[in-house]
RNA sequence: GUGGCUAUAGCUCAGGUGGUAGAGCACCUCGUUGUGGUCGAGGGGGUCGCGGGUUCAAGUCCCGUUAGCCACCCCA
């Protein structure tokens, strides 16, 4: 055992920068309750078993047991990588309580076994809002949860969220009438368009036996994007221009009513915050139960950190189905860690305190702690210096940690009390001065 | 899980070809003896990630190991 050492992909953060995601996780609670979402909070652990539904994420998962636990010991658990799986079960187990539609949201930690890196953690909060519907759940909720998302997201001090959008429903009836018959597959190799090019992903449906005339379809629908109606027409021209494959008929009205929902959703979210939808018909997201709209949000001129929101509809996540539901949710901790590295905005100082009262002497303590005890009861968060050192110790105590006033105790009287930013100083009464409004509190301010 | 790079003071980093550890910033003290920030002078701080090897001698060269960073994978 050398020294104590940070644990890469674990963040920690400094009261200051706790300031900033206190911040950012109190302004997304108020937009979604302010939108009727109530919060809920699962235990931090599922059995595995139910966690690792997809091979590909068990690789992920921490396992949790006794240390002194017997080597056969089943029921294992696991910490869980998201809180979509966790709120699956969390309806299973209560689909006789819970009222339906059932609208929730839930900030909580979850934990990845991955490579950390900026913007991958492996223990991070994420912020989730879904509704979840019994048996059926009505179309005009895809647009409502991205409305809401899009309101939490521009209330945040970061630049404007660009959400990308796209439908399933749409896709897969495109792709199937113009003859693809693997469409997760063809999904997937899309999904890296961005990455390995439309050569690439030319060369993976070629792979999956996709033909020539359906891969140039495909690619073409991806290539569509746009902030208003006008991938409708891009889609029905593409659509009229492809050699489509036989019975492609049955797939007409599919392709249609994906195209009415993308339609209403573009709308519907640009209409809450103007620009922010994109109509953008790349967007796969890997995740196979998505079944309707899909979203993935970015933060303009931050591209390299991924995507920060995500989601989509899904109509069978909980086990056999019948509770469809469609959610989005937001990597808090990747946010946070962009707007403190990048400078985004900042606390206005590391300690809630914003007076911080003098000490002439040991012995007039007392003195000291019963003037913080008047403000503080008018709602000051006030702290008593730690110590009589020289009053210029005392503020460069207040100075370093950003609080703006110091209260200097006087003979009978309160005393005075400091600006220590203007040194602007003068009488005071403990028990009507006031501090401006915006000093009260710690704020979040833009860097 | 795969690959590349890195590890020296609290922080950022210097330390050709091996010869007993440096700078800037930060911190402390004093000038200014109870009103900070500027300025000046002085001062305290380092198991050179860890283990082993080569050598008269290793921060420096070799091997191993751990951790960090970046990319891939995947994703918030």
């Amino acid at each position: 055992m050398s020294r104590v050492l940070p644990l890469s992909g674990f963040p920690e953060w400094s009261p200051q920068e706790r300031i900033v995601e206190a911040h950012v996780v109190r302004e997304l609670r108020r937009v979604f309750e302010l939108h009727g979402f109530g919060e809920i909070e699962t235990r931090a652990v599922e059995p595995v078993a139910r966690l690792s539904g997809d091979s590909e994420a068990a690789k992920e998962i921490y396992t949790l047991g006794r240390l002194n636990a017997e080597a056969d010991a089943d029921a294992k658990l696991g910490l869980h990588f998201d809180l979509t799986v966790p709120f699956a079960r969390y309806v299973e187990e209560r689909q006789g309580q819970v009222q339906f539609p059932f609208r929730r949201y839930q900030i909580q930690k979850v934990w990845r076994g991955e490579r950390p890196q900026e913007g991958r953690y492996r223990e991070f909060y994420q912020a989730d809002i879904d509704v979840v519907g019994r048996d059926q759940l009505p179309a005009h909720l895809e647009v409502e949860v991205a409305v809401v998302m899009a309101r939490a997201l521009a209330a945040l001090p970061i630049p404007a969220v660009t959400m990308h959008v796209n439908n399933r429903k749409l896709v897969e009836a495109f792709y199937r009438g113009v003859g693809v018959s693997d469409v997760s597959g063809a999904l997937r190799s899309v999904d890296k368009l961005a990455k390995i090019g439309p050569e690439g992903v030319a060369k993976e449906l070629a792979a999956q036996g996709v033909s020539e005339t359906a891969s140039d379809a495909v690619l073409a629908l991806a290539a569509i994007k746009s902030s208003d109606v006008g991938f409708v027409e891009a889609i029905n021209d593409l659509w009229e221009t492809s050699t489509l494959s036989p019975g492609f008929e049955e797939h007409q009205v599919a392709l249609a009513e994906g195209i009415a929902a993308l339609t209403a959703l573009v709308s519907g979210v640009n209409a809450a915050v103007p620009g922010c939808a994109v109509a953008d018909l790349r967007i796969a997201r890997g995740l196979e139960y998505y079944t309707g709209s899909v979203y993935e949000a970015f933060v303009e001129g931050h591209e390299d950190l991924g995507s920060i929101c995500s989601g989509g509809r899904y109509d069978s996540l909980v086990g056999g189905g019948g509770f469809p539901g469609v959610g989005l949710s937001v990597g808090v901790s990747r946010l946070v860690g962009r707007i403190i590295a990048a400078g985004l905005a900042t606390a206005t100082r590391s300690v809630p305190s914003a007076v911080l009262v003098a000490v002439v002497e040991e012995e007039a303590r007392g003195a000291s702690a019963a003037i913080a005890d008047r403000l503080r009861a008018r709602g000051i968060p006030t702290e008593v210096s730690p110590n009589a050192a020289k009053f210029g110790k005392q503020i460069q105590y207040a100075d370093r940690r950003g609080i703006p006033f110091v209260w200097f105790p006087g003979d009978g009287a309160d005393g005075e009390v400091k600006d220590i930013r203007s040194g602007e100083q003068v009488v005071a009464d403990a028990g009507s001065w006031e501090p401006p409004a915006e000093d009260i509190r710690a704020r979040v301010v833009p860097g």
